[in-house]
DNA sequence: CCCGGATATGACACTCTTGTCATATTTGTT
DNA sequence: AACAAATATGACAAGAGTGTCATATCCGGG
């Protein structure tokens, strides 16, 4: 956790340091990440750095944090309208909401992308933490599979293990790409071959 | 290229610097790897590295195309039995030979791990050039699309693309689990909804 | 105006890595 | 044996990063 000194810092230059942070981690690894970028970018001297943080690891997750609770402010609404429709179609309808955010929030979603890639033991522990807050939408399948919408041989893990295999390198995708409206079709095939792939078949008649 | 010197290094020698190249770009991506470590795996002074390779993208290089060479080798049966039968059934032949290079060759697939992980110049161009050289597997998906087994909406990229995005996350999952044959039913399931996501639902009557 | 706690600062000592190069050592040939 | 070409070797300079600490500065309360 940042020192009480930090906190206590005019919030302009709380803000130029965690901006700072967060072009550096999303520039690089955190492994890679070097705290001398970070104060150079921010415009503090070295002592000062270790006055407000432990270290590295330290200013890494109050990134996290802040960015977490930035999300959930903004997602917060485009959530609560769309929940007792099902899986698939809450997700359609955050869609817009969804492409939005990774449009205007590209720094951020670049540190994500970083922690999937590099597979540490810190990206790992929070993306189980995260995992547990997930409990919306493991219900939210549960119950597509209890009205007979999603077939019943999959568990809600799976599917949003599935989904975020899929997700990420999208994204990344749109990042790199020229043509963003080419990766929303392709965002809008993938989704519809999910569907295909997780959707309930055995209802009337059997097959496969 | 490694230098002609290095070529002509008896057999063992160059095996052992392979393997401790494989060794360290197994467990840290490119741009942290350290050619420190490699000559110290390798038990050969840091002036003899100099000698036979240019740099540490000298030795990658080296490394990728060796490991490419010995694929092919393992493959190339496998691959010659499974061809005319459509993307699906040829994927579900070769399915077995897979397992068993991931299984086998831990070491050697970790690299291509950190290489989609890392998502660097060097690795990108890497994978351009795979894609290049992988005119079979869109050949047949093509062809099945003729054949009316696939859905006629989506590019043989797409299909490489899904299964790709699907396969990296499953064999990073199959490394760290202690359980794999969880892990093989899971790839089943990937794969099924793949076909379910993917088959021509326009078709007239059922087919598996 | 002055003092003490809170802040700020950058020099320092260390560690790790890289690429080079002058100096050995080995090998093959005459 | 003698000599040149090929190899081998490790010390070295340079670069980048890290965490610490003695010292300087600031600021609110008496």
């Amino acid at each position: 956790m940042p020192t009480a000194t930090f906190f206590r810092l005019p919030a302009e230059k709380q803000k130029r340091i965690f901006r700072a942070a967060v072009k550096e981690f999303g520039h690089s690894h955190y492994s890679e990440a070097s705290i001398n970028q970070i104060i150079k970018n921010a415009g503090i001297p070295r002592g000062s750095f270790y006055q407000y943080f432990e270290g590295k690891e330290d200013i890494f997750i109050y990134v996290l944090e802040e960015i977490s609770r930035e999300k959930l402010e903004v997602f917060a609404q485009a959530i609560e309208g769309a929940k007792e429709k099902g899986f698939f179609a809450s997700v359609g309808a955050v869609m817009p909401a969804i492409i939005a955010w990774v449009e205007q929030r590209a720094e951020y979603n670049m540190i994500g992308l970083r922690m999937v890639e590099e597979d540490s033991k810190i990206a790992r522990d929070w993306f189980e933490q995260m995992r547990g807050s997930a409990g919306a939408i493991r219900m939210m399948i549960e119950n597509d599979q209890k009205n007979g919408w999603i077939r019943g041989d999959v568990t809600p893990e799976l599917v949003t293990e599935l989904a975020s295999s899929l997700a990420f390198p999208l994204v990344r995708l749109y990042y790199q790409s020229e043509d963003k409206s080419e990766v929303v079709k392709k965002l809008v095939l993938y989704f519809d071959m999910l569907y295909r792939g997780l959707r309930n078949d055995a209802a009337p008649e059997g097959l496969s």
